[in-house]
RNA sequence: GGGAGCGUAGAACAGUCUGGAGUGUUCGUCGGCCUGUCAAGCCGAAGGUCGCGGGUUCAAAUCCCGUCGUUCCCGCCA
């Protein structure tokens, strides 16, 4: 091995009873150096797993040179370890491999942070160092977690017949949804290509195109801002069938998620996800995508308290507004949680917060409890089922704040920490459309997804519902799919009611209308986040885990400084200059 | 766009509330000792723009203002 050459035998978690005796080469980086004057050990670690090797100094005097994650290889022969230095917390702790050649493959500089999963590290070290903080056990089962999960998803789909398409990332920008990613163009300077949102639109041409079963991991793109869950590129398993309805695409998905669950975690989700309507998450837990794996649920209260003394609730009511109320259970009750809460619930939109103990003796200890008759405190005990010790939390206001309030505490109050149980659920019957802020309407889906009925959306559109579907993991959104429209007339109605000019909407999706003149086949699909599926299946609680090289919350990679500032020339190239905004942060006076 | 937390040696922290010399802990690094460890152990050493800028003060890691970075949340995310 004087050339260095690396050969490796054995992976060094391969190393087993049956090799005793024999020779072999592993190789791998340096997990930890124990040196002991007479006798040194050093622990290997490969992608396969972890074993101890052992070197007599004198003989080989370069293991006093080996240090942390240097990458070695080392010939040797496997045998047992001497009786009482077995480590039982090692896959290979029986076994060991007496050095007889070791060769320094490459060093390491010191390390900016130890590998393994004990040591807590700054996240901006771990992203500047990704290399190194991807040599971690944790990240390492990350990333093998994602690949077994869209390896089980390509496996399913093909064994259903499913074609893998590929789609154009470099499409057209629709102001439509989030803000869009943009590239620009060279060739024709001042315009821009968008990166996609998602393949929606190439897909539902693909069924035109008599595809029939499709799906892409597809990577998409949304320039919204970072949370915990979110990107601005994630990745998606995408699907669409032709003659296909809303039962096709639920078990297509649901049989995808179960071999993914199935290869991921080693479970076999047997039974159906339960299903639940929009309306009904709504009203039991102020979210469309409820955690349902605790109950805790919302209680309308409404009619105990309408006549009250205490106005709040009397008025919201008689305004047209709703009463109700969550059973935080036996919470730790002081000042200091009643405030935080409360300003939580302001800061969700809700005027105030009520919060009421229930005391040994039945008693309600509450700022408001003066205001309230005996009957009106009793209605709300036997309504929200309290016993002694509970904390009782009631929002009064229009329906759509108090659930939203009510939901978000819910979840900070109740919401099991970590994944460990999976609850998955379908959400069903969404509205249609919604209002915004500014009372303008707006689909709720998107503007291709088929309405429940025509007649009502014609006649009711407030209330018309569509056939779309959310699949929800553990409270997690994990993606959405429909039905959609695959007739031309439909579409531009669709287009109408949400005041899209019949002229802009020609202008901006003609080519799409186009295309379903001539014979769409109907056709539904769904797409879900494959960042978020792995994370709760990998117990993680921000998707840059199992994302191998992700972007801070301000949008930059702290290891390749990424974005950057380019060189004027390329802008001029390409037809662009910076505006004042962009020259003042690149030179700041 | 807004709110909150964090920023002290290569890493993780304590010190900040209540100003008094860069004080300290663990890990890593470097040197020495050590023949059965496995987060080895023991002895010794090096290593600091207390994120940056300004202000208050006799004196600032500590108080105030600004700014940058980072995390979480609200808005946003068809």
């Amino acid at each position: 091995m004087a050339d260095k050459q690396v050969i490796r035998t054995h992976g060094a978690g391969d190393v087993s009873a049956a090799l005793i005796g024999e020779s072999v080469i592993v190789a791998g980086w340096v997990q930890r150096r124990r040196d002991h004057g007479g006798v040194a050990f050093l622990d290997i670690r490969d992608a396969s797993g972890l074993v101890q090797v052992v070197a007599d100094p004198a003989e080989h005097p370069e293991v006093e040179e080996m240090r942390m994650e240097f990458c070695v290889s080392v010939r040797g022969t496997v045998r047992s370890r001497p009786e009482g230095t077995v480590n039982p917390d090692m896959a290979t702790g029986e076994l060991e491999v007496g050095v007889e050649e070791l060769v320094v493959l490459s060093r390491a500089e010191a390390l900016p942070f130890l590998i393994d999963d004990r040591t807590e590290v700054d996240e901006k070290v771990r992203l500047q160092h990704r290399y190194l903080d991807l040599r971690r056990p944790r990240m390492a089962a990350n990333l093998k977690a994602r690949s077994k999960a869209t390896s089980a998803i390509r496996r399913t789909l093909d064994d259903l017949g499913f074609l893998e398409v590929e789609t154009p990332t470099l499409v057209n920008s629709t102001p439509e949804g989030a803000r869009d990613m943009l590239v620009p163009s060279r060739l024709r300077q001042g315009e821009f290509y968008a990166l996609p949102q998602s393949p929606q639109l190439f897909k539902q041409l693909l069924m035109v195109g008599g595809v029939e079963r499709y799906f892409q991991i597809a990577r998409c793109y949304r320039d919204e801002d970072f949370r915990a869950d979110r990107q601005l590129e994630f990745t998606q398993l995408d699907l669409e069938g032709s003659f296909w309805g809303r039962e096709d695409v639920l078990d297509t998905i649901e049989t995808v998620l179960k071999s993914v669950v199935a290869d991921v975690r080693g479970i076999d989700l047997s039974d159906d996800f339960p299903r639940i309507t929009w309306q009904e998450a709504m009203d039991r837990y102020g979210s469309d995508k409820p955690d349902i794996r605790f109950g805790m649920e919302i209680t309308d209260v409404s009619d105990v308290v309408a006549e009250s003394e205490f106005g709040v609730f009397s008025t919201t009511i008689s305004d047209g507004g709703t009463v109700r109320g969550i059973n935080a259970g036996p919470v730790e009750w002081a000042r200091s949680r009643a405030d935080a809460l409360t300003e939580r619930a302001r800061e969700l939109g809700a005027g105030g917060l009520v919060w009421m103990v229930v005391e040994a003796d039945g008693t309600l200890r509450s700022p408001v409890a003066k205001f309230l008759s005996e009957s009106e405190q009793a209605g709300l005990k036997s309504r929200l089922e309290a016993t002694p010790g509970d904390v009782l939390l009631i929002v009064a206001d229009r329906w759509k704040t108090v659930v939203g309030v009510l939901g978000a505490l819910r979840l900070e109050l109740g919401r099991p920490t970590g994944h460990e149980e999976l609850a998955f659920l379908w959400v069903i019957d969404f509205p249609l459309f919604e209002e915004d802020d500014s009372g303008k309407i707006t689909f709720s889906h998107h503007p291709f997804t088929a309405p429940a009925s025509l007649e009502e959306m014609a006649t009711d559109p407030d209330k018309a519902l569509s056939k779309a579907y959310d699949a929800v993991l553990n409270g997690v959104e994990l993606g959405s799919g429909s039905v959609r429209i695959h007739d031309p007339e439909i579409q531009k109605e669709v287009f109408d009611i949400l005041g899209i000019a019949a002229d802009v909407a020609e202008r901006r999706f003609g080519w799409f209308l186009q295309a379903l003149r001539y014979g769409t086949p109907p056709h539904a699909g769904f797409a879900f986040g494959i960042d978020r599926l792995v994370m709760i299946l990998q117990n993680e609680s921000s998707i840059r885990e199992v994302i191998p090289f992700p972007k801070t919350q301000t949008g930059s990679d702290p290891m390749t400084g990424a974005p950057t500032w380019v060189e004027a020339d390329l802008l001029s190239e390409l037809g662009l200059a910076l505006g004042p905004a962009a020259l003042e942060r690149m030179e700041p006076s």
